[in-house]
DNA sequence: GCAAAAGTGTTAGCGGTACACCCATGG
DNA sequence: CCATGGGTGTACCGCTAACACTTTTGC
C-alpha cells in the first residue's frame, strides 16, 4: 500500500438476502430473494440489490447488515462475504467497485418482513431485469448457497431457533431442489450435525407429534473458530 | 448504487503469490512466498504483501497480475480473488480496503524469479513480522491453498507444463503436509483428472524412467466454464 | 544382478443410498 | 382402526486406504 496518488474507484457494499417462502400455504418452501427499485440514475427505475456506499467508518460486515435492516427490517441469521465485483464497465459513467455480502434470513420473520413500494420480494432463480450485473451477482450467490449447504451447516439459519427434522429436510430440499430421503436425512443430521433435542414436540400436527431440535455446535470449543468464521472454498 | 457522497476508503489491490522450492538440491520442495519491503510510511521497512493502490481504468484481476509481474517477473499459472480485507482500523490514518487475489507459479519458472534488496522470498509457514494484517492474509491463503488442493485440480499450476506423476505428488504433499500412497495417487489422478499422456519419458533418473504427463481437462468443453472460473466454497 | 523407483492387482473397511419395516398420533 | 408422517433396521454399492507384487531402468 504505498501512498500514491487515490484510488478514483468508488466503494459500494450491496446484499444478496434469502429467505424461504411458500408460495401457497401448505405447498413447499422456496427460495426468495428481496430487491430494491432505484430512485436515481443511473438506472433509475431499475430493480437491483439493496446496498450503498461504504461508511468511512463503518465496518464492511456491518455495512452489509446495516442495509439489510434496512430494506427487510430484520437482521440476518447468516451473513458471509460473497466476492467483490470491480468491472471497469459494469456501471456506466464511473468506476464503482462493489463489495457483495450474501445473507440468510429466519423464515418465521422472513414472514413480516417490511414492505415499501421500493422493495419487491420475487422468487430467486426466476428473476426479472436488474440493474447492473446484478443478475449475474444473484446466480453467483444461489449457487454459493446450494454448494454449501452441502457441506456446511447453513440450512438452519433459514429456520427458527427450534424445528423439526422434516422442516430442516425442507430447507434442503428447496435449496437443492431435489427430494432426499428421510431415513438417511435423520441420521446424517444427527450423527455429523450440532442439532440437539429441546425435549418440546411440535404440536397440532395431524400425525406423530415430531420432537424439535436446535441448533447448538455442541463440539466446537469456545474460541475455537475458523478462519474468518466463513473462509471460503473454491470449486474445481 | 445511489449517487451520494463517495466513500473515502481507498482501494488496494494485493496478491499473495505461491511457489514451490526445494531448501536444499533433491531434498522435498516446500511453499515459499515473495515478500516486498516497504519504502514508505507506514510500516516503513516492514515486509508486506506486492500490491498497490487500484488505477481507475484497470480490472482487479489484471492489477493483481500485474503487481505479481512487477515483483517476480512472471505471469502467474493460476489466479484467483481471496478476499476483501476491509477493517477500519487495519492501516493506521486511513480506511484502506484491499482486495487481495492469490496466485501460484510454476516452479520451474520460479526458480528464475527477478530477486531484488526490495524483494524476499519466505517458507510460507515462517514468516517474519509483517506489515499491517498481512501475516493472516497469508496464513487465510495458504488454508485456502491447501483446502482446495483436496477437491480441486490446481495442484499442476505449481509444476512446468510436463511432469511426472512422482512430481505431482511432491506437489500434493509438500502442499497438504504428508505423505501419500503413490499407487493410489496414481490411479486417483488418472481417473478423475485431466491428466493426458505426453508419450514422452523424463530422461536421466538413475533408475526407471517415468511417463510424461501434461494437464489437459479433455472432458471439458471449450466455453463451459464455472461461474467466475474461480468460485468459492466455503468451510464449515 | 541388485537397488530403487515406476507401475499393477487385490482386499478390507467405511460412508452413502435404497428401501423394508415398525411406531405413534389424530380423526 | 386406519391413514399418515415420525422414526429404526439393514443390505448393497462404490470409493478409498493399505499393501503385496511385478516391471524397468542405471549402475
Amino acid at each position: 500500500m504505498p501512498t500514491t496518488p487515490p484510488s478514483t474507484a468508488r466503494l459500494a457494499v450491496s446484499t444478496v438476502i434469502f429467505a424461504l417462502r411458500a408460495d401457497r400455504a401448505g405447498g413447499p418452501p422456496a427460495l426468495w430473494t428481496p430487491l430494491v427499485r432505484r430512485t436515481r440514475e443511473p438506472q433509475l427505475g431499475h430493480w437491483a440489490l439493496p446496498g450503498g456506499w461504504l461508511p468511512p467508518n463503518e465496518e464492511l460486515e456491518t455495512a452489509a447488515a446495516r442495509t439489510l435492516r434496512a430494506t427487510t427490517g430484520l437482521a440476518p441469521s447468516y451473513l458471509e462475504q460473497l466476492y467483490t465485483f470491480g468491472g471497469v464497465d459494469r456501471s456506466p459513467g464511473e468506476r464503482v467497485v462493489s463489495v457483495v455480502y450474501w445473507a440468510l434470513l429466519p423464515s418465521d420473520e422472513a414472514a413480516r418482513a417490511t414492505i415499501g413500494p421500493n422493495v419487491r420480494w420475487v422468487p430467486a432463480d426466476t428473476l426479472p431485469d436488474l440493474a447492473f450485473d446484478h443478475a449475474e451477482i444473484i446466480a453467483y450467490a444461489l449457487w454459493r448457497l446450494r454448494t454449501k449447504v452441502e457441506y456446511s451447516e447453513i440450512a438452519h439459519a433459514l429456520l427458527g431457533r427450534t424445528f423439526t427434522l422434516a422442516e430442516l429436510r425442507e430447507v434442503y430440499e428447496a435449496v437443492l431442489r431435489r427430494p432426499l430421503d428421510p431415513a438417511n436425512f435423520r441420521r446424517t443430521m444427527l450423527a455429523s450435525g450440532g442439532l440437539q433435542e429441546t425435549g418440546e414436540h411440535r404440536a397440532g400436527t395431524p400425525h406423530r407429534p415430531p420432537k424439535l431440535y436446535r441448533y447448538d455446535p455442541a463440539g466446537t470449543a469456545p474460541g475455537a473458530r475458523e478462519p474468518f468464521r466463513d473462509a471460503e472454498r473454491t470449486a474445481s
